[in-house]
Order: C-alpha cells, then sequence, then structure tokens
DNA sequence: TCTCCAACTTGACTCAGTCCAGAATCCGGT
DNA sequence: ACCGGATTCTGGACTGAGTCAAGTTGGAGA
C-alpha cells in the first residue's frame, strides 16, 4: 500500500468515509477482485456496507485514476491499484486465474493499430488468454472445456 | 456470404434447420451484433424463434470455429463471420461502435508477453479504444463522457 | 415412413449491476 | 463548537444478459 487510504483519498479531494478507507484496503488485499469479494472482506472488517456503496466507490476511485477496472469476457468486472504504468494481464481460460505481465513498451497506448479507420486511439488493452501452471498440469485434456470464468481467482 | 448457410451446416455436421439458417445470414446482415440483435433479424425473417435457440445456436457456431466471439468491457457479447485471421478491433469509446483491423503479424497469437508466469498461452487478444470520426466531430469536449456501450453501434 | 436423438420452445431463474428515495454523515464557514 | 447544504449511505426494487430445466417438435438415417 504506497499511501495511507485516508491520505489517497484527501488527495483526490473525496470524503474520507469509513466505507471508503475499508474499500481501498480491500483493493489492496485482493487485486484483482470482484465487487462481491470487496464487499465481503469489507463487510468482515467493518461490519457491514451497502453493495451501492462499494459499486459507487469503486466507480469514483476508477473515475479518480485511483484503481483501474478490468474485465475479460466471460468474467464481472475486476479492480486493480496498479495503474498508470499500463500493463496487461493473462487470464486462464479454465479458473479464470488473473496475473499482471508488464507491457513490453510501457507508454500507453502501447501499440498502434495498421490502420486507425479515423479513430482517435488512446489505450491499447492486451489480454492473453491461455491456461495457468495449475489447470495446465491437473486437468491435461480438458473433458468439458467448462470454460467458465468463476469467481475464484486466489 | 461465402458459402450457403445451408451447406456451412452440413459441413460441420450440423442439423440444418430454419433458425439456423436464418441465424447465419442475420450475423451476416449484422457484423458485430448483439444477441438480441440476431433474435429480432431472425424474428423478422422467419416469425418467430426462441431466445435460447439463438444462443444455442450463437455458442454452438462459435464452438464450430464458424462464427467468432468478442466482447468489449461494457458491452453484451457480439459475434462475426471473420475468424481465423486473428483480427483485432477498434471499440469507440463513446457510441460503441466496433470496427475491424487487420494483425500486423497475422499468426495467432501476434503477440508474446514478457514474462508468461508458467501460462501456456494460445491468443492475444487486443482492443483498441478510442472515438471514432463521427464521436470526434459532433462532440469534441465530452462533457459528460457517457461511457455507455448501447446497442447502436451502425 | 418410422424412429430417435438433436434441436427447439417456454418459462423460471441467476448474476452483475443500476436506480431510487429517504436517512445519515461530513466538512467549510461562522 | 455548531449549522446547513452537499455528499454519501442504506435497503429495496428493478433491468439486462444470459443460463437451466423439462417437455415438445422435427430432420435425417434405417
Amino acid at each position: 500500500m504506497p499511501i495511507e487510504p485516508a491520505e489517497h483519498l484527501r488527495l483526490h479531494g473525496l470524503q474520507v468515509t469509513a466505507q471508503r478507507m475499508a474499500l481501498l484496503r480491500a483493493v489492496d488485499e485482493r487485486p484483482h477482485g470482484t465487487a462481491d469479494d470487496f464487499i465481503e472482506i469489507v463487510r468482515r472488517e467493518i461490519g457491514t456496507v451497502s453493495r451501492q456503496a462499494v459499486y459507487d466507490g469503486l466507480a469514483l476511485l476508477v473515475d479518480k485514476g485511483v484503481l483501474r477496472r478490468i474485465q475479460p469476457a466471460g468474467s464481472p468486472a475486476r479492480y486493480e491499484e496498479r495503474v498508470g504504468d499500463n500493463h496487461h494481464h493473462l487470464v486462464c481460460r479454465d479458473c479464470g486465474l488473473i496475473v499482471d505481465v508488464d507491457c513490453a513498451v510501457g507508454t500507453r497506448p502501447c501499440l498502434t493499430a495498421a490502420e486507425d479507420a479515423g479513430f482517435e486511439i488512446d489505450e491499447a488493452e492486451v489480454v492473453y488468454w491461455g491456461r495457468c501452471p495449475s489447470c495446465r498440469t491437473t486437468n491435461t485434456a480438458p473433458a468439458t472445456a467448462a470454460h467458465h470464468l468463476s469467481t475464484h481467482q486466489h
């Protein structure tokens, strides 16, 4: 956790509430977590939060650039603190595990499209799809490639 | 439409039904359409289909490699016929318009991650985010960047 | 043309996320 | 320290996208 949650909030001109501080701590505790994960963690920490407070808080923090929101196909939205370094993600097709990979280039957008079709491009998002080490060993021949990106993602 | 829908289905060992043929024609008629788009188009053509038939048909055709399914963050799943050439997509942040861009490399996966974390990577999916030509002109200063990837996508 | 399994239909259900309205809380100015 | 308006939180209803399950229909091989 680079700076204190309270400080973090004040720096962005946001009100400091118990829920938001707990939320920031939760995101730190579980990178790539879902909104539901954070609801659960925050409730464990401060007793109770509404789903709305968590969704609002996440959206606000994404808006302020404190958090980044990613949403691989088939998965609910996930949030992470690493922001501003334009890294990419490796997603396991079997268990949904997400890990960070540094961007080889670094600056945003790190790739330029062959033809831009007149678009003003500001970001190139890269998702690498594959199978994580543990899924590779446990089930070499994917009988029924379930393709379920469920919640469990370490 | 490269080959006849009926032929297309038989080639993959699938039963030829009115619904499936109409579905293939619908995907051809509206590239990057959503399931709801296709339900509407197919109903216009053959009178009636169940939502389930459309979802089943799409999933089956994706499975057989006839269609490709893409799902940019904040958008319902979209389907396209171009398959096997590993092209990428340009998505407008404002109106959700999706256009194809050829992959500079061509073969799959076209990128290799800096560190693969032990994953067996089979695909690198690239989404370029930006603003399409018409959104750039109509609303140069995005007052309230609605960020709604709604259905309307030309 | 018969038969059977694939495909289709209907309807209920889940999951992720949003909308709403009223209650509670925060914080800058006095 | 206190006040009041702005902001935030709460619970509950709601929406959109997609899935599940059970029963019916129809395409294609015998």
